[in-house]
DNA sequence: TCTTTGACCCCTT
DNA sequence: CAAGGGGCCAAAG
């Protein structure tokens, strides 16, 4: 992990790092970073999302594993199914983290 | 230029 | 055990 550039490299290349039919929390990704509480920015990070296509900002959810509501890539109900077809079971825009969840 | 909000989480009382 | 408040960095108005 390259702590040397800002959080939001180190949370791209988490995000980046997340393979297919698994999600990640952002708790878990603020965690890894260095600092649990700067879930906020890693909203962030994914809303200027710089490098779309790349960044798989479908397998972010929040803690409870419920689908964020403003990530608007073109309809909420868009990532719930991109999620379905990986593979990862969305019930009511929601996750199971127990089974699907990411851990780094 | 300064203030407030924002795809959130953790800790304390 | 449960509820509430505080905190982090950055961007937009």
């Amino acid at each position: 992990m390259d702590f040397s550039k800002n959080y939001f490299e180190n949370v791209y290349d988490l995000v980046k790092k997340v393979p297919k039919g698994r999600v990640v929390t952002y708790g878990e990704i603020a965690r890894a970073v260095g600092n649990p509480r700067m879930g906020r920015q890693v909203g962030w990070a994914l809303h200027v999302n710089p490098e779309p296509g790349v960044i798989p900002c479908h397998r972010v959810v929040n803690r409870f594993g419920e689908l964020s509501s403003a990530f608007a890539f073109g309809g909420v109900n868009r990532q719930a199914e991109l999620l379905s077809e990986e593979g990862v079971e969305v019930i009511d825009n929601k996750v199971d983290l127990d089974k699907y969840g990411y851990k780094f």
